[in-house]
This record gives C-alpha cells, structure tokens and sequence, in this order.
DNA sequence: TAGCCTCGAGTTCA
DNA sequence: CTCGAGGCTA
C-alpha cells in the first residue's frame, strides 16, 4: 500500500467506523458485530501509526484516550448555561403555565416539549464547521473545566457531526447531559469491588468522577453515554422550536432521549411526569424529574430569564428518596455571625449512595414547629438529592423517653448569654470575641472569595485559635516559622507554604478585603458595588448612611450594618493593624474609562444581557450615573422588553428613548 | 404594599 | 442547594 493509498483507507476507516457509532448509539441498531468493529478500529490505528502525519484529533482512535494532564484548564460559557427552578406538586406546575401565560399575555395554553431530567452532569460542546473542538463541563454556569479529551473517549459523541442533510451549521454549541447505565454502574462497581478499589455511591458520582478524570484512557474505560437537549451559540442555522431541534440532532449524529415528548397544554407534560415516573424502574438510566419547556423559541425569547434560571422552562421533580432515622443527639454550633445553629446527630443512614450522620434544624422556631425531639424517629430526605433534611418526627413510634429540645441561653462556647432579637429567628452569641466567631471570621477571611490563603483549612483555624496563636485576623500575619511548625500535624515544609500563601494574600483588591471583614449582610456582590463607590476605607468611614443607601442595592438594614461596623472600636483597630503587618489593598485593577462623565441613566423594561443593576453598575464604572426615576436631567432612558411607566414620563419629559442596542453601542462593550 | 428578584448565610458529603 | 430577608418595582 503506498501513501495515497494509505490516506484514501484511513479515511474510509474513519468513516466506516464513526457510521457504525452513530448507528450503534444513535439509532440503536448495530449491523455489524464487536468483533468486526474491533478489526476495523484495530487497522484504522494501525494505518495511522505507520503514516502518522495523517493523524488528527477527531479520528476514532482518539476515543481510547490520550495521554494524562495536570489539571483541567477552564473555558468560559459563551452564553452562561442556567440551571432550571424546581417544582415538587402539580399546582407549582399550573403556578408556572399561569405565570408563563400572563407575561406573554395570552389567555392561551401553549405547546410544550417534555423531556425527562436525566440525573447526569451536564456539559457544553463546541462543534466548528462540523468538527467537536471542544467540551465542557456546565461548572458554576458560566465557566467550566474543558474536558476535551475526556469527550472524545465516549463513543457515541460523534467527533464529526454527520452532513448528509445538507449543510451543518459552522458553528454549533450544543448542551446536554452525560450520564451512566444503571447497569454499566453496577457492573463496574462490581469489578472494583474485586479489584479492592472504592466503589462509587451511585451512577451520577460514577459520570462524574468518570468523566473528571485526569488521564482520558481511564475514562475511555467507563461506560458513559449522553443525550443533547439544547444549544448555546448557533452560526448558519436557525431552530425555531425545540421540536424541531430534537428532530434535527439525530441526523447531525447528536443522541436525544426518546422519551421526549410534545405536549399540547399543561396538562399533557403533566401525563408525561406520571407516566415517566411510573415507568421509572425500567428506564436503563437514573431520572429525577421531568424538563418541561415552551416549544416555541420566539415566545422563549419574549419570556426571558431570570439570573439563575430561564422563565421558560421549569423542573418537575419526583419525589426525592426518604429514609427513617433515629436523633441520637442534638448539637449546638456557633456560626461567624454568631448565629446558634442546632444540628442533629443522626444514626447513620443511606440515601441515594451517601450516608447521611447530621443534619441542620436551622433554629429553633423550626425544631419547635416540627415538634422534633431528642431520641425521636423521623423521615429525613436530601432536598435537592444534596443537603439532609428533617422532614417530621414519626410520632407514633414515641417511647416516651424523648426530651424535648431547647437553644441553650448561655454560649455553648465562651459561656456569655445568648440573645435573641424581636421579630428574628435567630439566636446569636453577641460576644465578638468568642473564642467561635473569631474561628470563624478568620476561616472566612481566608476563604476562596476573599483574601484566598491556601493552607489555611478550618482544621488549622481551630489549632491556631486554641493553642492561643490567633486572637484576631490580624495576628495571621505575624505568626512565625517556628510557631506555625511547632503545631501537631505541621513541619517545615507546611509552615513555609502557609507563610508564602499569606504573604501572597497581603496583596488584594479592595472589594476582596471588604468582603474579607465579614461585614453582617456585605458578602461578595455588595462588598464589589461598595468598592466601586469608595476609593479607601478612609472614604468608607466616613460615608453617612444616607449617603450609603443612595447607591443602587443598598437600603437602611445594610446602610446601618456597614456604618455600624465601621463605629466599632475593635473592627477599626483590625483594618488599621491590617494596614500595619503589610496589607495593601487596590481598588480593581481594571480602571475603565470613563467615557459617560456624568450622563445620567434610566432604565425600564428587561434588558436582554445584563440585569438592571449589572447595567446600572456598568454605567457608573464608565463615569455614568444611574438613577431611578426621569426627570429632567435624565440624558437617557433604556427601555428594555416591557417597559414601564416611565416609558411614558420619558416620553413626556422629552428624555432621549434608547433601546439595548443602542445603549451597547453607547457604552462600547 | 405586595410580589418578584437577588444576595447572604448556613449546610452536607465525597 | 435552600431558606429568609433586604431592596426594588409596579
């Protein structure tokens, strides 16, 4: 065979072998064998080793997986993958056609697709000009890890989307979920069990863990399988249903579950849900619900989105798994507010692969309301199949010997009486230097979201505050080698990496450090908007409350936190020692220009790519104003889908009327 | 003043 | 992930 030759085979393999693929998992109907599929895989790498410069990411031999990675690097979303509001009862699911039929004014039922909600994780992929370039995992929505590599290992992701019907899109991001067979789960848990290896709680972890592996040629081993439901960016087509979109993924190669049905009027998907959840047990892949989505991607569009959660569709869940267990024990933990948070110790059981030993009864109004006593029995369930839950204590199963629970009123820590506040729910250690608080305003401090101190786990918090090293979060910064070295668990190599990663967080961004304080009701969002607003907290000190509560998503509770804060002696004294071991703080980095100099802005009516106070924000990044109401010093007023009355009072104050896209094109971005 | 939307806070397990 | 509550809009 000489070169040519060899290129016109290796291609033909390639096609041969992604049509039985595609004919195997898409259409569920093989016509050849393993074996034969196999000799044909077998030649294909073969050819392709012995004439290497006609390899390529997207042959059929990169499914066995390629070589092992560091770490995964993060992609971006180019539209942000939202997650779905959740519905248990049939009435939130009529709550939801109502609210879907009143903002798109109709009295109308409308056509809905109903697809059931795999219990999977879901992913993004990128197929250009036909050719999969890239997956990724959904993340926190809208940056994921890129698990290229991974994707290409299952086989029934076509590499290479199919074209007979035509021309396929050039760009094409596609969204679905991959997930695991009950019974490929069972099978490799069984083998692990042999092999002696951990076994996976459940199908779900299996996906997961599977397809988050470092090294593709494991996860080339794992059973997984997907399903495509939904797109993000398309080039060179338009869908204009959902119907016609799960009509359309099959011929491109694309796998979508067959038991998606369509739906004329509510009250169909609501078959769909019974029907599905009675089917359940024999459907070969775990579901938890069923999807029910507007069809019609025009009135999608009208519909819109909250910032979590698209207006047009919503998850009807079944009824998450319930176990009985007994409270062996109540405890009392102290939050970094304060807060005195009962917990229950549980004797352990199983839901859904994970054991479950503690859950949190929130307060005591909620114990109380419950009538859940020490000793009793009760139903407790995973809300969301993720946090344990008390449901209710079976009382008939009393012996008589529970004891009823009340929140101590002495610190279960430092012992100072507990208060209450009118109209709260919560009990509080009001002793800011309980030994508890300080744990955990330091643990806080350190965390990811604010001055990010690698090594400093809550484990080594706990030490550090008790063996007397730490009394405040100032003291961090002048903990010493030996010190640090000198504590159980700790040697030399620890200690130097702890001193590294705080000398590391000595440079920090103002809104980061604000956050940091852990100021009451100031979390990451408004520590952002009140960095944007002050230059130092020199500036911040001084502001009064009026003037805090003027700016754009601050009212008097948080106005009087943050001034509070601020007239506290002790919290005065921490930003100024911070000042003194070394911590320089920036305002962000990224100073725009500010090209609006003083324009005033109103906005009205959705927006279609930013929320109100995104869009607010942004104009007083740029040097803008934003304002709430017209009057005549509005240069500008934004109207949005559905825009308000202020439409009119626009209209009659003579204001500017700008859509969104003129407002972009205004602002640049 | 009600109802919607976000944000903050607290939480569990692998 | 969920709950409660703060803030904003109608």
């Amino acid at each position: 065979m000489d070169r040519s030759e060899a290129k016109e085979r290796i291609e033909e393999l390639r096609e041969e072998i992604e049509e039985h693929n595609y004919r195997y998992y898409v259409l569920d109907d093989p016509t050849i064998t393993d074996r034969e599929y196999d000799r044909l895989l077998r030649e294909l790498e073969e050819l392709e080793e012995e004439y290497p410069e006609f390899r390529t990411d997207i042959s059929p031999t990169q499914r066995v997986g390629a070589s092992p990675a560091d770490e995964f690097e993060s992609g971006e979303h180019r539209t942000p993958m939202l997650s779905l509001s959740n519905a248990f009862e049939e009435r939130e699911i009529t709550e939801f056609r109502d609210r879907v039929q009143r903002k798109l004014g109709t009295e109308d039922e409308l056509t809905y697709i109903a697809e059931p909600k795999l219990d999977g994780l879901a992913i993004e992929l990128i197929y250009e000009n036909g050719e999969l370039s890239e997956g990724l995992t959904r993340g926190d929505g809208r940056t994921g890890e890129v698990v290229t590599r991974n994707i290409k290992t299952i086989r029934s992701i076509p590499l290479k989307l199919r074209s007979d019907g035509g021309e396929v899109p050039s760009l094409l991001e596609v969204r679905g979920e991959v997930y695991m067979e009950k019974g490929s789960f069972q099978k490799m848990n069984e083998r692990r069990a042999e092999e002696g290896k951990d076994l996976f709680a459940n199908p779900r972890n299996a996906a997961a863990g599977s397809l988050r592996q470092l090294d593709p040629s494991v996860t080339a081993k794992r059973p997984l399988n997907a399903f495509f439901y939904d797109t993000g960016v398309v080039e060179g087509r338009e869908f204009t249903t959902q119907e016609e979109l799960l009509n359309y993924f099959p011929d491109i190669g694309l796998r979508v579950n067959p038991y998606a049905e369509k739906c004329q009027g509510i009250k169909e998907a609501k078959e769909v849900y019974s029907k599905l959840e009675k089917k359940r047990e024999e459907i070969p892949y775990e579901i938890d619900g069923i999807v029910i989505k507007v069809n019609d991607f025009n009135l999608r569009e009208e519909l819109g989105a909250k910032t979590r959660s698209p207006r047009w569709a919503i998850a009807y869940k079944f009824p998450p798994e319930r176990a009985k267990t007994r409270i062996k024990d109540i405890e009392v933990g102290v939050g970094r507010t304060g807060a005195l948070t009962p917990v229950a110790k549980l004797e352990p059981v199983e839901i859904k692969g994970a054991t479950i030993s503690r859950a949190s009864l929130h307060n005591q109004d909620e114990i109380d309301e419950k009538d859940v006593r020490i000793g009793d029995t009760v139903i407790i369930q995973r809300a969301g199949d993720v946090i344990p839950e008390v449901i209710k204590p079976i009382t008939e199963e009393r012996t008589g010997d529970e004891e009823k629970f009340q929140l101590p009123d002495h610190c279960p820590v430092c012992g100072e009486p507990v208060k209450r506040p009118e109209g709260d729910a919560i009990h509080r250690c009001v002793n800011i230097s309980c030994p508890a608080r300080i744990k955990e305003a330091i643990k806080h401090f350190g965390s990811k979201a604010a001055a990010d101190i690698e090594g400093l786990g809550d484990k080594l918090v706990d030490k550090l505050v008790e063996e007397g090293l730490v009394e405040s979060i100032a003291d961090l910064y002048r903990l010493d080698r030996k010190e640090i070295a000198n504590l159980e668990r700790m040697g030399e190599k620890s200690a130097e990496n702890l001193l590294n990663a705080l000398e590391e967080s000595k440079e920090i961004s103002f809104s980061r450090l604000i956050y940091a304080l852990g100021i009451r009701h100031v979390g990451e969002h408004l520590a952002n908007v009140l960095s944007r607003n002050f230059a130092d907290f020199e500036g911040l000190k001084e502001a009064k409350k009026e003037e805090l509560t003027s700016i754009n998503e601050i009212g008097p509770e948080v106005g009087d936190s943050i001034v509070n804060f601020l007239a506290n002696d002790s919290n005065l004294k921490l930003i100024e020692q911070l000042d003194k071991v070394g911590v320089k703080y920036e305002r962000e980095a990224r100073e725009d220009e500010k090209i609006l100099d003083g324009t005033r802005f109103v906005f009205t009516g959705q927006l279609d790519d930013y929320t109100r106070s995104e869009a607010e924000d942004l104009v007083e990044r740029l040097g803008g104003r934003a304002t709430s109401s017209v009057s005549s010093l509005t240069d500008y007023l934004v109207a949005g889908e559905n825009p308000g009355s202020k439409y009119e009072e626009a209209q009659e104050e003579g204001t500017e009327i700008i859509n969104e896209e003129q407002f972009k094109e205004l602002i640049q971005h």
